[in-house]
DNA sequence: GGCTGTGAAATTGTTCACAGCC
DNA sequence: GGCTGTGAACAATTTCACAGCC
C-alpha cells in the first residue's frame, strides 16, 4: 500500500504484516480515548468495536506484537498504549516539515492531530517569496531556498508535500537529497523515488471516486434502470461543474477505436448520462 | 477497505474486486494526463509506470472491466478514459456537501480536484452562526440548521465530514437521515452507520504514524543501536510538542500490569527514548 | 465462565508465464 | 515482434473455531 519501489517482500520489516501496521494507529486512538476516561482494561470485543474492526482481527493483530493481554480479563489500557506507541516509534520525537503552504498546507499546519502524537512541525516551507515570514499556525513560513538547510538543522526525516502537482516531484527530490526518507504526499502525482524511501499518498478526489463507484451500484440495485442520483429533483443541467472545470472532462469517444463490433461492456455499453 | 457494516461479501458489486476499484482513479488520472497531451494509445507498461503500479496488475485490473485493449498495440487513451469514467460513475454529476468549514473544510472547498472529476460542491455547511453567509471558495457558508433542506433540495448522496471529532457522529446521523448514503470522513473518529451506507476515512495522522513505523525500522538497520532520526544534531529536547500537546501523550507504565516476568517484547523491551 | 492467543481454513489480492491476436 | 488477456501459482489477509489460561 505504501508506494515506493518496495521490491523486498515489503513485510521483511520484522514479522508485523503491513495490514496490521496500518491498523495500529486506529487501536492507539481508541485506547487513548479509553485512557483519558481512566478505563483500566478492555476486552478485544470492546476495543474492536471502538476501533471499528472485528475482534478476531484485533486479537490476531496484537498477537504479532506479543502476548500483552490476560485471558479471562482483557488488555491493560495503559500498558497497551505504551506498547503500541513504542512499536509505531511514537516514543520518540519526529520533526516534520510541510512543503507547500496553500490552503491544504495551512490546514495541515493547524491540525492538532500531529502534535498530539509524536510529531512536531519543525518548519513550513513555501516557494512563494510573498509568503516568507508570514505566520501560519504561529510559525513563520520559510522560503524553499532554505529547504536543505532546514532539513539538516532539524534532523528531519519525514516530509509532507502539499504543493501543486507540478512541483511535487522536484520537491521530493530536494527533500530526499537533504536526508528525508519518508514522504507523505498530498499532491495528485505519482512520485518516483529511490529505493529505501517510503512514500504514502493521500488523494482526496480518489476517495470520492471510490465512493461514487459504490454509490452508482446502489442506485442500480434500487430500480432496474441505472437512475441518476439518490435524491430527487434539481440537478441544475449542464454536466460540467459551476466554476472552471476543465472542459476536457468526460467525452464518450465515437465507439471502439479500431475494428467493428465487440462484446459490449460488462453491463451494457449505453452511457447513463451523456453530455450533449 | 471501505468501512461500513459491509456484511455482504463486499465485492458482490459486480465482480470487480475492491483492490481494483481503488486503483481505477489512479489509472484515470494517468490517462487524463496522456489525453491532455493528445497521446493516442498507451501500452500497459507505459501506463503502469505513469500510475505507479506494475503492468501485470494493470492488465489484470482492466480485464475485469472488459477487453478494451488491442493486442500488439495497447490501449486507446480516449476510449479507456471513457470506460473507466463510466465504471466509476463519473459520467454523471455528483453533488456533494462539505460539513465543517474550518481550515480543512475550506481547503477541501477550494480543492480543484473535485470539480475536475464529476463532483460538484453543492453546499458548505458549518455549525458556527458567525460563519453563515461568509463566502468560502466563492460560495456562502450555510448553517447546520438547514442541513436536511440542503441535502434534499440538491439531491446530495455523498457527504464530506470535516468537523471536529466530537461532532462527526451526530453530523453523520443527520446526513444519513436526510438521504446521504456515502460519507467521506476526515474527522478522527469511527463513525457507526447503518447497513447500506458507505464510509471512507482519511486520517492525516494515521498516515504519518505508518511512516514513522517504517522510519524507525530503517534507523535500526543502519547501526545496531536504534539511533534517533536520520539527520544529525539538534533535537531540541523536551519530548512534548511545542504548543498544546495533551500532556497525557506517552507514558511508559511501570511494567506489566499483573504478574511478574514475561517474555519481553519481540525486539527487546527497552524503550528507545523515554521522557524523564 | 470469560476471554486471549493461535493454528488451520477460507478468502482476497498479486505475480508469473504464456497462449492468442494484431 | 510486440503486447494484451488470463488461467494457474503464489502470497497476504481475514475469519473460524477452539485449546489454554485466569
Amino acid at each position: 500500500m505504501a508506494t515506493g519501489r518496495t521490491h523486498r517482500p515489503a513485510t521483511r520489516s520484522r514479522g508485523i504484516p503491513e495490514a496490521t501496521v496500518a491498523r495500529l494507529p486506529l487501536y492507539l486512538r481508541a485506547l487513548t480515548a479509553l485512557s483519558e476516561r481512566s478505563v483500566p482494561t478492555v476486552s478485544s470485543e470492546e476495543l474492536a468495536a471502538a476501533a471499528g474492526v472485528n475482534s478476531a482481527k484485533l486479537r490476531k493483530d496484537f498477537s504479532y506484537l506479543g502476548s500483552y493481554g490476560t485471558r479471562g480479563v482483557g488488555y491493560d489500557v495503559e500498558y497497551l498504549v505504551y506498547q503500541i506507541s513504542r512499536e509505531l516509534g511514537l516514543t520518540q520525537d519526529w520533526p516534520v516539515v510541510i512543503v507547500g503552504i496553500g490552503n491544504l498546507g495551512a490546514a495541515l499546519a493547524n491540525y492538532g492531530g500531529f502534535a498530539s502524537r509524536g510529531f512536531r512541525v519543525a518548519a513550513l516551507i513555501d516557494a512563494d517569496p510573498a509568503m516568507a515570514g508570514k505566520p501560519v499556525a504561529g510559525m513563520p513560513v520559510q522560503h524553499t531556498d532554505d529547504l536543505e538547510k532546514i532539513i539538516r538543522e532539524n534532523g528531519v526525516s519525514i516530509g509532507v508535500i502539499a504543493t501543486p502537482a507540478g512541483a511535487a516531484q522536484q520537491v521530493s527530490e530536494r527533500l530526499i537529497a537533504a536526508g528525508v526518507t519518508s514522504i507523505l504526499n498530498f499532491a495528485p502525482t505519482v512520485l518516483s523515488v529511490p529505493d529505501g524511501v517510503d512514500v504514502r499518498k493521500v488523494d482526496l478526489s480518489i476517495e470520492l471516486q471510490i465512493l461514487a463507484f459504490h454509490e452508482q451500484r446502489k442506485a442500480g440495485e434500487d430500480s432496474a434502470a441505472p437512475a441518476p442520483a439518490a435524491g430527487a429533483a434539481t440537478a441544475p443541467s449542464a454536466a460540467s461543474a459551476g466554476a472552471g472545470a476543465d472542459a476536457s472532462a468526460v467525452v464518450p469517444p465515437a465507439a471502439r477505436p479500431a475494428s467493428g463490433a465487440r462484446k459490449p461492456g460488462p453491463e451494457g455499453d449505453v452511457p447513463a448520462v451523456m453530455p450533449a
